[in-house]
This record gives C-alpha cells, sequence and structure tokens, in this order.
DNA sequence: AAAGCGAGCAACCGCTTCTAC
DNA sequence: CGTAGAAGCGGTTGCTCGCTT
C-alpha cells in the first residue's frame, strides 16, 4: 500500500515547539478541534506536519494533562498494568487520567524499568503477535476492554483512577514537591508550568465570561464531536488565504488570545 | 570555571489499524 | 472486497539541563 508521507520536507518545521507556535495551536484546536490533523497546521498557521501537531497537542496542551512527578499509586499502578499489558502505554494511559502515553513511557523508561529490573514481566499481551487485535486501543475492543476492567490486577483494590483516589486517600509523592488541585480534582505539580497555567487561564476566562464548561467553543475539544463544530464554521471550505480567523483573530474576540500570551510556556 | 557525563523528556519515525469510498 | 488516506501507537533519537570532576 502507498503512504503517503506524514511531513512535506519543504518548509516544515522540526524539532522543539516555541511558544508562539503553541498559542496558535492551543488557540486553533481550542476553538475548531481536531477536525483533521493533517490540513490543522495550514488553517492554524503552522508549519508543522499534522502528525507534529497532534503528539504536541495530545503529549503537551491538551487541557486537564497531569505533568510533574508521580505519585506512588501512580506508580504502583503503571508496574500492575504493564504487568498485565506490556509496552501498550496508551492502555496504561488510560487508567492513569491525565498522564499521556508518552509520559507514562518516558517515565518507565527512566525510572520504572531500573527498579524492577530484577523481575522482568512477561506481558500477557506482547509485542510477539502485533497483529492480535486486543493488543490495540481501538473503538471495537469492548470484549477486550470488559477484560480488562475485570482484571484482577486492575480491578483491584487499589482504584486505578488516581482522580479521585489521590484526594480520598493521598498518597506521599515521590518527591517532595507541592501539589495542587485543578478544576477537575487532578493533582499537579508545582512545577507544572503549563498546567497550571492553563488552569488559569481557565479560571480566568470563567471569571470574565461564566462557566467555561458550558461554552462550547472553550470546552475540550477533544471530547466534543467535530459534528458539532463544523457545521457552526468548517475551516475546510476556506483557502488558507481567505480563512477568516487565523492566529490570533481566533480567540481575539473572547480576551483569550491575550491571556495566553501571558502564559509561560 | 569549564568540560564531561548521564538522566530525563520532547519530539520524530515508521509501522499498524481504522475508516471512508 | 480492495484501496487510499488519516489517525494512533510504540520504539527510538537527540537535545537540554543538572551534577560531578
Amino acid at each position: 500500500m502507498v503512504r503517503t508521507p506524514c511531513c512535506d520536507k519543504s518548509g516544515l518545521r522540526k524539532g522543539t515547539w516555541t511558544p508562539e507556535e503553541d498559542r496558535k495551536l492551543s488557540a486553533y484546536v481550542t476553538r475548531y478541534g481536531c477536525w483533521n490533523w493533517r490540513q490543522l497546521p495550514k488553517y492554524a498557521g503552522l508549519a508543522r506536519c499534522g502528525k507534529s501537531c497532534r503528539l504536541r497537542w495530545m503529549n503537551y496542551l491538551r487541557p486537564n494533562i497531569k505533568r510533574g512527578n508521580y505519585s506512588k499509586e501512580e506508580e504502583e499502578t503503571i508496574i500492575r498494568l504493564h504487568e498485565s499489558l506490556g509496552n501498550r502505554w496508551s492502555a496504561i494511559a488510560a487508567q492513569l487520567p491525565g498522564r499521556t502515553d508518552n509520559e507514562i513511557k518516558n517515565h518507565w523508561h527512566t525510572t520504572l524499568k531500573k527498579r524492577f529490573k530484577h523481575k522482568p514481566s512477561v506481558p500477557k499481551n506482547g509485542k510477539d503477535n502485533p497483529r492480535d487485535p486486543i493488543k490495540r486501543g481501538t473503538s471495537k475492543e469492548t470484549e477486550f476492554e470488559t477484560k480488562l476492567n475485570n482484571h484482577p490486577l486492575i480491578n483491584s483494590t487499589t482504584p486505578p483512577l488516581i482522580l479521585e483516589s489521590s484526594l480520598s486517600s493521598p498518597q506521599p509523592a515521590t518527591s517532595d514537591q507541592n501539589s495542587s488541585i485543578t478544576t477537575d480534582n487532578t493533582i499537579v505539580s508545582s512545577k507544572d508550568s503549563v498546567h497550571t497555567n492553563n488552569k488559569a487561564l481557565l479560571e480566568a476566562y470563567e471569571a470574565n465570561s461564566g462557566n467555561f464548561w458550558t461554552e462550547p467553543f472553550f470546552s475540550d475539544s477533544c471530547y466534543m464531536s467535530s459534528d458539532l463544530l463544523l457545521p457552526m464554521m468548517d475551516p475546510a471550505r476556506y483557502e488558507a488565504h481567505e480563512f477568516p480567523f487565523l492566529d490570533g483573530e481566533i480567540l481575539c474576540p473572547f480576551g483569550f488570545y491575550d491571556q495566553l500570551q501571558g502564559l509561560n510556556f
């Protein structure tokens, strides 16, 4: 099968994202959602491939991302899940709200793997059969999810959902960093400048314009069907040069962009 | 103070899977 | 059913920063 290159090698930026690029991507996805990752950078005014935009949004800019040090509960959950699932980082991340697969993967390789080197795990659903349908997180994996949720390791007395458990039975974090509670009751590290800033930003917006969570343009676009967005304003209908809400204009009507510029990305 | 080194993390790459036609 | 395009995933790379010498 012919595979289209993920990146047009001519003129597309690579490497670390700049604060300006972050602002553009945040503003665009918050406003219009991720309707098409490949087309999105064109309309958002970004010289990036869609894949890069998606990764940046999913792993860094998305709201409610929990960053910083892992709690003991989180680490135990990762270890348990890794024993049962193997390197299925997205499936593991699904049990740790606020954590991304990339972050969990990094944490495993940098910290947990060394700590548990002495007892190598034998994943039940390891890499030996990559085509095994239960290995991937898909929209049709209800059977697997049922098994997963009923798995004794996962459905154990230790709740996999750190959100609630962190509050009801606070565990000492693996570091001495201070934590704060976000609007969705997640615990975040004080080092988490981006998330903390996002929280401040969201609160600022809420204070200015009422209930943030009832404002469709600003709710987490990942949980909003693109069908709800596109009929209102479908950027794909416009050519890049005539699309009416590029870059900073996207959020200016709400004073949102000015607040974004105050972030220390 | 400067160089070397290693850990941590952000981002890239290539592959698989999903979905629309 | 086959094909093509898009999305998602996991492995890997390479940069940054802090620590040590």
